[in-house]
DNA sequence: TTCAAAATAGCACGGTCGTTTGAAAGTTGT
DNA sequence: ACAACTTTCAAACGACCGTGCTATTTTGAA
């Protein structure tokens, strides 16, 4: 019996090292965005020649699209599903943001690839942004989808709009990474988590629900 | 008399020239970003050869720091100069915002380098980075100037956090440039300004002010 | 153990990059 | 018009880039 397809072909130990190129790929994108990611310093990071390497792709952007994917499994662990756990409504959506702003602490110190991609790759169409957007997309719709569960529970006055609310807790996220890594502002978590208090105080519902 | 002292030696045509070639370099940057800026193309576009653009700067980083500096002058003219025409307090923030917007909304094409700057130099130290961290804090300190003056013209409430207002602000333009830029949302104008709006009635002073 | 297939290495190609050098062309004040 | 100076050019350098070859080593299953 024939266990092999004809596109899979690959040993355990090709997908193993490749895994880990990958791994030092996406350590290397995050200190020096998707751009200056570069085969040569990747393979000299993993002691192999760059051909070998490059083999495992067979270009740049398919390496590029491997990070990528690589990333968005990453923040969905560490992110999305520990949330999962929260009970549906506003204590989800607290749990969404505070492990996003931990994300985007520890991030102070490599940068996150969804934020320095965007502005790689804002103006460069191609796979590797199709890919970025994707990623990004699916998390976005998920913000959204857990702030519209806040409302609909009650937790969250019926007249809040859900996409109006994500934006403004995306721009507290975006603000934090601009300034605690780029001004090198120690304030910045707080003022973060402030803004999303301050938020959430705003848009609560009247009621039975304590603050 | 010596009218040239020993640094100055460049002559009319020579400014006339290299203020051509930074005006080129700013659209280039803001497409490509400063890490993107190549003295090639720069050459291509003003039908220069290389070694002619080079000769003006020295080396590239000059020419970067050079790019940064016409941005920032712009910047001054387009956004903070024509809001100091407003009166003091929460109309000139509102027209400070509102010019800010705008120009990002402008820059939705081309790109706005204290972002993508911001993105490229995080993690790079050295002199081109220092000079777009200048340029940013002289702007944002604007930006608190400006909340405070709301706040001691009584437009505000007095327990306002200026810096934390600021920040919050800084978070929904950071937000619009990433949406309307990568994401190609078009609703993205919008949700900056409600944003901004729902920000100014929540710390809105009671009393004689209306909103 | 054998053997085909997969993984890796070595090397070279064409390209772009910033920068240097040295000479030619242009400008400017006298 | 001449001389001093500035601007511009062409060419080349060394470094790095992604990629395509070919050969060698390693793997894994029969």
């Amino acid at each position: 019996m024939n266990t092999n397809t004809l596109v899979s072909r690959t040993s355990a130990k090709g997908q193993q090292t490749k895994t880990a190129i990958v791994d030092a790929a996406l350590g290397l994108a995050t200190q020096l965005g998707l751009e200056g990611l570069s085969i040569g310093a990747l393979a000299d990071i993993m002691r192999m020649s760059k051909s070998g390497v490059f083999a495992h792709f067979g270009s740049r952007e398919e390496l590029q699209i491997s990070v990528v994917r690589e990333y968005h499994h990453r923040f969905e662990q560490e992110v999305f599903f520990p949330a999962m756990k929260a009970h549906r409504g506003l204590p989800r959506l607290r749990q969404l943001f505070e492990n996003w702003v931990g994300r985007t602490s520890i991030e102070i110190d490599s940068g996150c690839i969804y934020i320095s991609g965007a502005v790689e790759f804002d103006d460069r169409p191609g796979p590797v942004r199709d890919a970025l957007v994707g990623s990004v997309q699916v998390w976005m719709e998920a913000l959204r989808r857990a702030v519209s569960q806040a409302i609909h529970e009650g937790h969250l006055r019926p007249d809040v709009d859900a996409a109006q609310l994500a934006f403004e807790i995306h721009g507290l996220i975006l603000a934090l990474h601009y300034e605690a890594r780029f001004l090198n502002s120690n304030q910045a978590l707080q003022r973060a988590r402030g803004g999303f208090e301050r938020l959430m105080q705003t848009h609560l519902a009247p009621g039975p629900t304590l603050g």
